[in-house]
Parts: structure tokens; sequence; C-alpha cells
DNA sequence: CGATATAGTTACGAGATGTAATTAATATTC
DNA sequence: GAATATTAATTACATCTCGTAACTATATCG
């Protein structure tokens, strides 16, 4: 018996503990394409959605403009990603991810895929499944009391 | 579309998005008790296992002896957990918690346990089961990567 | 006894996250 | 159309979590 029974109950403690065994792996996986689960997310969303503004990556990120600041500083150093400003508001730029960016990235998907299959071993593919609704179920949750604050509040 | 499908197809990213959520409204549900997930794991793990040492604790709760320290000067600052110097073993210490932390951690578990089961509405009993059996899956196939690289070099 | 290991500590750094205030550009309003 | 407010990005700052290296004191082993 290990000490934390009395803590496993909770799904918060679980999953804590279960996290910080994937990012720790996920970012010795990225460690080598000079990346980590952070700015990986970032350059995945921003080459999926190319043009994209800093504000809205937040918000799909559901981070803090400053924070991402200097992600991407970080990323355009690297020349991962550039910011154009945008034409028809000279506020905002244009998110947009390089060749060199993208072929980065495609590897390194390829790698955290790879590492996500390891890290889901001895879970069937409908237990995975399971996982992945019982996790947007919490987050939904959890946004909801957000949620209501806000309209309480407007 | 929220325009991070592409990494919704990794138990990683959906896992940081639940574990923030509980994270964030756990700690709001311990701040009036004036105690944080991770010190009300400490508490709580010291109530369940009297005369435990820092290096025990640390261990069961897999982070840092050093980082143990000033979470245990807090505690024991706040009167709701002991150091008592090991009769046998002089250079370690036998922590337990105070009758004030007793109370204080009883109330803080019944709030935390009210909170989980918020957390997990939407979840039948067999889902909820479900998803401890795959984080504690997830957290088996993460250390034993750690073993292997500990075992081939004792 | 002397070498080595262990318990706790101190000092330090990195990473993630949040808030407040600033600047530049745009939108709104009178 | 000028004054005002709003928005995009940034800067500065603070906090929390986590990890490593080095130190002190005890303890153990040969």
């Amino acid at each position: 018996m290990s000490g934390d029974s009395i803590l496993r109950v909770f799904m918060g403690y679980d999953m804590k503990r279960a996290f910080a065994a994937i990012q720790t792996d996920v970012n010795a996986v990225l460690a080598p394409f000079g990346l980590r689960m952070l700015t990986f997310s970032v350059l995945s969303v921003i080459r999926d959605n190319p043009g994209l503004r800093q504000t809205q990556l937040a918000e799909i990120l559901a981070i803090e403009r400053p924070n991402l600041v200097l992600i991407l500083d970080e990323l355009e150093g690297l020349d991962l990603v550039t910011r154009t400003r945008a034409r028809d508001d000279r506020r905002a730029y244009e998110l947009k991810v390089t060749l060199k960016g993208r072929r980065l990235a495609e590897r390194a998907f390829t790698a955290v895929t790879e590492h996500d299959d390891r890290m889901a071993r001895g879970l069937s593919a409908e237990e995975r499944a399971a996982l992945h609704r019982a996790l947007r179920q919490i987050q939904s949750n959890g946004r909801s009391s957000d949620d209501a604050r806000q309209v309480s509040h407007p």
C-alpha cells in the first residue's frame, strides 16, 4: 500500500499523477526537436490555423495573451513561426508556420503520437475513447461554473 | 470547431485541460481553509500515516524532498502539522497532524469530495471507475520507463 | 576510527501561469 | 471630425510548482 490511498479516491489526484507522468515523458520526447509540450501545442495550432491572431490563439489554448508573447518570441527566434502585421488591422499579427516549422512540426507530431500510444498501453480503443470523453466532460464541468459566474456579472 | 482539434487526439492535451480545470477549481474550494491542492495532499497523507518521515512522504507523493521542506514549514507554521525528532534516528522527523490540523483536514476532505463529485457530473459510476483505472494505467506506463532506465543503470 | 550513506536543509534556476499597466491602432460617440 | 473608449500586443511583475546541486548533522559499515 503506497500511503496515498486516501487521495486515490479523487480524480484530481490520479489525474495530477497521470498528467505529470505524461508531461515529463512528452517533454523528453520533444526535447530533441527543441520543443516542449507548450511550444509544440502552439506550433501545432498555428500550423492548423494559418493566419491566426495571438488573441485567438490564446483563447483556443486557454492561456493568457501575455504568456503567449514569450512563447512566440521563442518560436519566431527559432524560425519556426512568423508574425506578420495584418493588413486589415495593423495592431494584430497574422501567425504562420515557416517551411522549417512545418517540417519540424510534422516530425514532432509523429513522435508525440507514438508517445501517446505508448502512454496508453494496456488501454483498449474503447477505453481510450472513454477516457477522452470523460476528460472533456470534466473540462466542460469546470467551464460551466466559470461561464455561470461570468454570465452573472456581465 | 475550437481550433485545437489537432491536439484533441492526444490524451496529454485533453488531460492538461481537464487537470487545469480541476486544479483551478479545487484551489478555489480549498482557499477558505487556507490550503491548496498540494498542502491538502500533504496534510491528508500525514493524517493517514502518522509518524511518517519526510523522505517517505516525498516518495509517496512523488515530489522531491527539498520541495517538501517549504510546504511543511507552511503547515507547521499554521499549527496543522508537527515535526518531532525521531528517537531512533535523530536526523529524521516524525510527522504528525495536530488536533487543529485533523479538524481542518476533515472539513477540507468533505469539501474536496463534494468538489470531485461536481467535476464528475455527467459521468456514471462505471465511467468514473474506468477513468481512475485508465489514469492509473497511464501512470504505470510512465513509471515503467523510469524503472527500466534505473534498472539498466543500477 | 575513518569512509560512506542518509535525513533534512539551503540555495538556485526553469517553467507555467496570472494580473496590472503601457503603447499603438482602431472603433465609437457626440 | 475630434474626443473617447476599445482592442492587440507588449512589458513588468508576482506566484506556484518542480528540479538539481551542495551543505550540515547524524548514522552505518568496514
